[in-house]
DNA sequence: CAGTGGTCTAGACCACCCT
DNA sequence: GGGTGGTCTAGACCACTGG
């Protein structure tokens, strides 16, 4: 029978007793936890009520559940970061950002270009380059390719200050599946440091973000380079 | 009625049917999708089967489920991304990591440690130096802190050489909760430049990690420096 | 084979939101 | 009040595992 007793849905409180249990260390890793009939008679409630409260433990990375075998402590995923990155307010932070748009052209694709987006070189590409700057000046150079699409506008002031997901969204229509990021270190070049205001070869901070249509196709690359004394990317593990 | 017809799942399958459906633009985010009495009339089946459909959607963050509301398009998390940080196996690939122990040794905290691991200036630190290098030559040099506790012994080879939650986990025996990883590019001062075979102010890739306990109190803090050259770290959004 | 998790039902009642 | 999602039942049957 149900017990409406406390506040908190039987499910969650049977989740709770049990991570309870398995940070006092009465279980340990690899360790397998009661079968889902015998928590369903332990506390009471039905066996689809103990397993959505497993089906809690799993996706907070505390127990692996395995068909036919049981549910098994695991040790917490502590190495799997979370990284927010939107380019424009950089990283979340109530940081104030100014945007500078260089420049916006369509150039034909370089062998680099072509590579990184899927096209033909020589495909009209939309290139895009601008300097964020913060309240203690300038932060970040930016260049973004898009694939050129004929018939699709380009509303200059959108694509050149919106964060680039959106901008690929409003540019291509189509539905954005995956993006993947690289992060390296790099010298500034003498151009790059002058737009950045410090001496060439000052570190920096590259960011390489793709963005990939739900077929898996390329159509957006963005490239940015940041001072290395400015920028701060922080990631954090499994954030709930 | 159970229809049996098809191998996969029934939440399964209408969960896909959704996600093309998304996918397909007939839902475009914002949009409210059928409420699950009239998705379960539809698909002929129980209420609770819709529910652990949408979950999976949910999950995947094509929807919004609302208390009250209803389940609502989402667009893609694409800014939220996933990064997969091993100390020792950089990144995961499969690069053959040798490890130098630089020194190992008891020091008292310094402001800066102190304020990291949230201990007593000059309280006892075991503080790990050490150089790791791939087959191309030195790629990293990282040093770490762990509060000392009496009573726990040091296995030199163990901890030297494992990665670095594992460290911690070995040295504390207390249960880890989460970690924070902070990036940034900085110039290597001359002795980390001699460390890794490169000229003095070269670009370099600073990587601060930092281990908390269940209890929320810092116990590990790692902070590696990694030639630019060598350490490409990536990220993707939602690596399903 | 017995034991495990995985799926599913056909309802019921609750909590919440909006009008 | 009427619609929504959220919780829960008391079983049933399936799929998988391992002895």
């Amino acid at each position: 029978m149900q017990e409406r007793s406390a506040f908190l849905p039987a499910y969650y409180r049977l989740a709770e007793d049990l991570r309870a249990k398995i940070e006092r260390g009465e279980f340990k890793p690899g360790d397998m936890i009661p079968s889902t009939a015998q928590l369903a008679r332990q506390y009471g409630v039905s066996p689809m009520t103990v397993r959505q409260g497993l089906a809690l433990l799993a996706k907070d990375g505390y127990i692996k559940t395995v068909q036919g075998k049981g549910s098994f402590i695991t040790v917490p995923p502590i190495d799997t970061l979370v990284l927010r990155f939107v380019d424009n307010s950089l990283l979340g932070e109530d940081r104030n950002i100014k945007v500078k748009l260089l420049n916006l052209n369509i150039v034909a694709a370089d062998s680099g270009v072509a590579e990184k987006l899927g096209v033909e070189i020589g495909a009209k590409i939309i290139k895009i380059k601008r300097v964020l700057s913060g309240d203690e000046g300038p932060i970040a150079v930016d260049s973004r390719f898009l694939p050129y699409l004929k018939g699709v506008p380009l509303l200059e002031k959108e694509i050149a200050y919106a964060a680039f997901p959106e901008v690929v969204a409003r540019h291509t229509d189509v539905f954005l599946a995956k993006s993947s990021l690289e992060i390296s270190a790099c010298a500034l070049s003498p151009e790059e440091a002058e737009l950045l205001e410090v001496p060439a070869g000052s570190p920096g901070l590259l960011l390489e973000q793709i963005i990939y249509s739900n077929n898996n196709r390329a159509i957006g690359w963005s490239k940015m380079i940041c001072r290395g004394d400015r920028l701060v990317l922080r990631a954090t593990s499994h954030p709930r």
